[in-house]
DNA sequence: CAGCGGATCAACCGAAAGGTTGACTGCGGC
DNA sequence: GCCGCAGTCAACCTTTCGGTTGATCCGCTG
């Protein structure tokens, strides 16, 4: 009998006391193993897979305090031989969210909202090789295949970056060595790119986006 | 026998079956009913008291996304006849909650990612009437006792929160009747206080001192 | 090669923000 | 009752920022 085999990634012990009592109730899903960061999640998928019991899939929370977060986890794991189906499970859905998890890999990105019985579906699809995708998720990759021009360029999210630290234009322009005239000139683009009109709503649109990382971010 | 009996708060059903989980599973302590949010907690809490089963305390995050919001039920809670105890449960540990789950009549300030015995002990402080603070909030209310002058007053927080989510300060006038004049009067203080001398680096400073959430942080 | 987009810079102007001074109210403590 | 502090507002001035126009340079691509 094939039972679904899962290992549960997830930083916080009542999130995963919760999964696990979620999903061992469900017919055919059995926990494989846990792991509280991406570093613990592949020495946990290395120790199973010399056991020969890889895991079906892989459930992993995005946002991890301290360890290796779950968009670089989940690249690694897929970087594996044999690599299991990674499913995101995360609080949040916002754009760079969605897209790096997608972009790292994954097969399938949910909300930790979700009711219970999408949360077996997108398990067991998972497993199956299929994607699982919450709503807002879909909408966005949608999107961006019908009009991938909006995005910033590397230049302009190192100058995000900078501005989010407090720094003003002449103190930028000193940093990266241009003139405050070539600053200006890309925030405006920036701000055009964001749809807002100036440099704190840019900071609140670009951490909201997960463009940049929250000024003064821990880790 | 006396258990305790808890309402768990929480808008997420993996970690309300993460806290049933974990609770359940220790000596003593009982679920008495759940909600996803302040005002379901408010109905299920006059259910119960109208059967004359008053939850011994009620467990309650912060963050959740439609209903209404954790401390606006804690606050409504304590109004109460008779008022159980509230014990906040939350992801952030951010100056600006903490004092305003404190502020609200909160028992205690616990985070999620807390390990289970801590948790079990806080609950059961919290259900005799005691205090149950995590390191960072306790330190922070010594802190504020101590030395109350340096630190940034109620409103101050509140246009800092403002001035994050990218308003100009027109707008932030606005929103909380009153002129621009005195908004600019509120930012010179806040910006002697952070050591900053502008928006960008005083939401930069604050959000590093955790005085505020990071712009666009959403529960 | 012509065209495009990214990156660079200048000059300019109006709008917003930063900073100072001064003043008034209301509340709590000594 | 007086003092200090938080909160409110006005007037004034300087600096910074936002927005526009226009320009040069470079690398890639059709």
């Amino acid at each position: 009998m094939s039972e679904v085999r899962v290992l549960l990634v997830d930083d916080h012990p009542v999130v995963r006391a919760g999964l696990r009592a979620m999903l061992t109730g469900f017919e055919g899903i059995a926990i494989a193993a846990e792991a509280s960061d991406g570093r613990a999640a592949l020495h946990e998928l290395a120790r199973l897979t010399a056991l020969g019991e890889v895991p079906d899939v892989v459930l992993m929370d995005l946002q991890m305090g301290d360890g290796m977060d779950g968009v670089t986890a989940t690249a690694e794991i897929r970087k594996l031989q044999p690599a299991p189906p990674v499913l995101i499970l995360t609080t949040y859905d916002t754009d760079a969210d969605i897209l790096a998890a997608v972009e790292a890999g994954a097969s399938g990105y949910m909300l930790k909202d979700a009711p219970p019985e999408q949360l077996r579906q997108a398990v067991l699809q998972a497993a199956a090789g299929g994607t699982a995708l919450a709503p807002r998720a879909a909408a966005l990759l949608m999107d961006r295949i019908s009009n991938p021009g909006t995005s910033l360029t590397p230049r302009e999210v190192q100058l995000l970056e900078l501005l989010a630290t407090g720094l003003s234009n002449r103190a930028i322009a000193r940093q990266v060595f241009i003139s405050e005239a070539t600053v200006k000139t890309h925030l405006v683009h920036i701000y055009g790119k964001l749809g807002v009109d100036n440099r704190t709503a840019a900071i609140a649109a670009a951490t909201q986006r997960r463009i940049i990382r929250p000024p003064g971010a821990r880790g």
